[in-house]
DNA sequence: GTTGAAACACCCTCAAT
DNA sequence: ATTGAGGGTGTTTCAAC
């Protein structure tokens, strides 16, 4: 949580909203679509970025054109309820790259993992590496069947 | 789907998972990194682009940071199983900035969203505005207690 | 907040290997 | 695949307003 974060005024959400769109933008033409001077708006991405709100950016990339067939949300129920084996747990969601989303939840689950990888085989060999010798209480696959859309720009408060 | 996908080779791969960490990269960093030139790195990288396997590159922001501090997300069931109601129910949740991705599901639920909202009042507007009659049979909302990683880089096939 | 300028790094395209 | 070179563009930091 962080609920003493700086201002962010008009102009820096359009200068994040614009970046969360596309991130290849140059400064002049981002200046210009925010009606800003070049040097103005280096000085607020440089404030958003030591802020540690502007993190950063990534590639996009077209999961199924890269070979990625198949969306899994993987819903888990422990019987454990320690520090201890919750450390090992976290370790082994990590070492499996497939799962790209990792969430504590509340209500009738305990973790929600987003699994994207090539088919059903890959589902198969992750969800094996994820249960072994884990005892989980139950752990079901809920399978997207079409992801209409992700990865949408976060809409920022105020 | 996308089976007859362009070949990808282990330079491709590299250089994949390298922009994926930081899109920001200059192209003499990333041609260095992976051991290319700078000249070959652009080729590939336009060859990547002109394949729509690269789409572009966007902002990453800490939500949390960003005043963004909930997250959750909203399992449906649906009365309804007709094209009409469906496309309606698409425009209602893209109708709603906060929800940053959207699957058809299958089992027990017929669709899946995810919600990145302020604050429990935040979420109630979206609930609200979610269900505005299109007559759902049942809603849920899971809640995140914490967001253990999210937005992994892809693991990429062979 | 703005403009203008200077120093430098980067991108893209060549030609040659 | 590679290097090298050139022109155009973008970035970062000034000083001045």
């Amino acid at each position: 949580m962080n609920e003493n974060r700086p201002e962010i005024d008009e102009t820096d959400h359009r200068l994040l909203a614009a970046l969360q769109q596309d991130a290849s933008l140059s400064q002049r033409q981002l200046a210009e679509r925010i009606g800003l001077s070049q040097n103005a708006c280096w000085r607020r991405l440089q404030k958003l970025t030591e802020a540690g709100i502007l993190q950063g950016s990534r590639a996009v990339i077209d999961a199924d054109r890269a070979g990625l067939h198949l969306t899994v949300f993987v819903m888990i129920r422990t019987r454990h309820h320690d520090d201890a084996w919750a450390r090992r747990f976290r370790a082994r969601v990590e070492s499996i790259p497939e799962i790209t989303e990792f969430h504590r939840i509340g209500g009738e689950w305990d973790y929600m993992a987003k699994l994207v990888t090539t088919s059903m085989a890959g589902y198969d060999r992750c969800y094996k590496a994820l249960i072994a010798d884990m005892d989980l209480e139950r752990v079901t696959g809920v399978f997207s069947m079409e992801t209409i859309f992700e990865a949408r720009p976060l809409r920022l408060p105020r």
